[in-house]
DNA sequence: CTGAAAGCGCTTACAG
DNA sequence: CTGAAAGCGCTTACAG
């Protein structure tokens, strides 16, 4: 069954003349040995390659120094460097992260949240991404170490870690009323969310101290994702008198919303401007670059690490930390149109950038 | 020490009025028991919501149905990518997958093949992206279970699924000397790299193949990363007879290449023509849209994953196999200009896009 | 200070 | 067919 060759602790303590507690203790530092029998120990791990056994030594002391990251999409970029970002972190304070892709699916973060129960780590930093039917919060306060990152689950007892996004979306609100638009679009993730629900609820204050009702048709609700994006703007074009702005909660979603753009011939920001959340990587690079605001995902993992080593290690938990965030502003804002997109149609022929020429 | 209220297989026994042997045969279905019995079981697991302790399982079995993948920057959004296909794949064939982010350290490479002699994971998918310094090699050939993923180990005893290096490298500089290029240069990775041997050595053949030589001045090795692209840009600039046309041997390379000519005020595809390999997500969005060899993260991370179960379950393993690659066309690349970026300055008014208008 | 022994929670020859 | 017992490789009260 097991690798016949793995030597254990047994054959080192047989090979240094001393017993296997000593052997244990000696490795762990919970000893002080003369400098010749620690000397034999030494040798006796080096001839017979011994490295203990981790499986082994996390059954009897029930801890792994491994913490678990629970992600719903590590192909999201801000997600990915997060994820990075938190490794380095837990390596820096002794410990090895894992990352799980749960693929936004509550069975498989249950599942994984269970890695806790034996001890496979000693901790997890969930960042879940659709709305709570009830089982992760039960399976959060059964098992203690969690620490919800990104995205609430409403009624856990768990430290939490999420973006400043009332201020974020605030920010990039009052950038397009001071640009001059005053019919602007929400487009967001879903509903449920806390993040929507706070970027939206931002969004509808700005507007509101500025004069401006929010029109329930510029309103849209979906996946932070491309497809949701290009949904919006698609439902967004068969209105009569259309936005001259939209705030996309997520860069996923202007993606969309500018893949949407060309098909249908819409310029931005001429035509169109657009203000989104997240500043992945490359978007300063996008045809046009992105104005949005920026979320530091060094910040948001070295912190989520943190918090979970010093959760771990029973600390005193605050309840609630935000990380801050930016406006960056690049070139996907400009003041709006005396005409509609719409009305103007294409006729916009000297305005057409040559790099366009082929689509 | 260990969480006071976990059931045990122990306790579950005792409930069900049977012995641990039996609880034990029955749930890993080793043994057909009386509806009877297996009933009583059945309610004993439920009310003591009993779950088997994975720890302890696999010390005494040897195996963990789960396998490992680590990847050297999980935020390199190609591997982000093989690896969220990788964990759906695992998953269907009954795996976790959990994922190591080794910051390409070759230290941490090896701690987490590591993982291997203790049942940690049952197989590790190894994607290195630096040379080996013979560490990795031995480290390998100690523990089985390896499969080599994207880059090569040299010497090591392991299947490996690379890409169709060559031949897209050949499609891409093919499509650069159709479009009447001659004078093309070649950025890669780290030379010592099966992905940079492959590509340039393709790129090599193909020119040579046209009549063209390879000017040594064009030829540029760094990392793949936007830093590198930048930097061979701007060393090309100082030449006083610079490229017509690039081929970048990795999209953040061209990334990279793509930020030096907004610096210098280069135009692509008129000024400079570039074509690159990866394809990841959005590079269609990009000013302008890329063109580029598109390699499937999902192809790559299923096939990955089918080897090493295979290879874990003893199969017969093939020694190579290749994922097949494609050129995508969009709209960096086009005829060259008659006169070269570098004299032609920056007269070129007529010519800028509008949506540059503020660079 | 050192070590023999029990224990972590499973699995599985082996004996009945 | 069933179960008592040994074993996986560690750690750590406990006794000397």
């Amino acid at each position: 069954m097991k690798k016949p060759t793995a030597s254990t602790i047994r054959n080192v303590a047989h090979a240094a003349g001393v017993s296997v507690t000593t052997v244990s203790r000696h490795l762990n530092g919970r000893i002080k040995l003369p400098a010749e029998t620690s000397e034999r120990i030494r040798s006796a791990v080096a001839k017979l390659e011994y490295r203990p056994n981790a499986l082994a030594r996390r059954l009897s002391k029930g801890r792994s120094e491994t913490i678990g990251l629970i992600v719903s999409d590590i192909s999201y970029p801000l997600f990915a460097a997060i994820a990075s970002a938190a490794e380095e972190e837990a390596s820096r304070l002794g410990y090895s992260l894992v990352t799980f892709n749960s693929r936004n699916m509550a069975a498989k973060e249950l599942a994984f949240l269970s890695r806790i129960d034996d001890a496979q780590v000693d901790g997890i930093l969930l960042m879940t991404n659709h709305p709570d039917d009830g089982a992760l919060v039960e399976k959060i306060n059964a098992c203690s170490n969690v620490v919800l990152v990104d995205e609430d689950v409403p009624g856990a007892i768990a430290p939490r870690l999420f973006a400043d996004n009332r201020g974020g979306a605030g920010l990039a609100t009052a950038h397009l009323v001071e640009n001059g638009h005053t019919a602007i679009a929400f487009v967001g993730g879903p509903q449920a969310l806390l993040s929507s629900k706070e970027r939206f609820g931002a969004f509808e204050e700005v507007l509101n101290n500025a004069g401006v009702d929010v029109n329930p048709d510029f309103v849209f609700f979906g996946e932070y994702d491309e497809e949701s994006g290009l949904l919006a703007l698609q439902r967004f074009a068969t209105l009569d008198n259309p936005p001259t702005a939209i705030f996309a909660s997520g860069d996923m979603l202007a993606l969309g919303i500018l893949q949407g753009c060309r098909k249908l011939g819409i310029l931005v920001p001429a035509d169109l401007s657009l203000v989104s959340f997240d500043d992945i990587r490359n978007v300063d690079l996008l045809d046009p670059p992105l104005t949005t605001v920026h979320q530091s995902a060094a910040e948001f993992g070295r912190r989520a690490v943190g918090l979970l080593v010093d959760h771990v290690n029973g600390a005193d938990m605050p309840d609630i930390e935000r990380v801050a965030v930016e406006l960056v502003v690049r070139q996907s804002v400009s003041a709006p149109r005396k005409t509609h997109w719409k009305s103007a149609g294409n006729a916009l022929g000297t305005q057409q950038p040559p790099s366009r020429a082929g689509l």
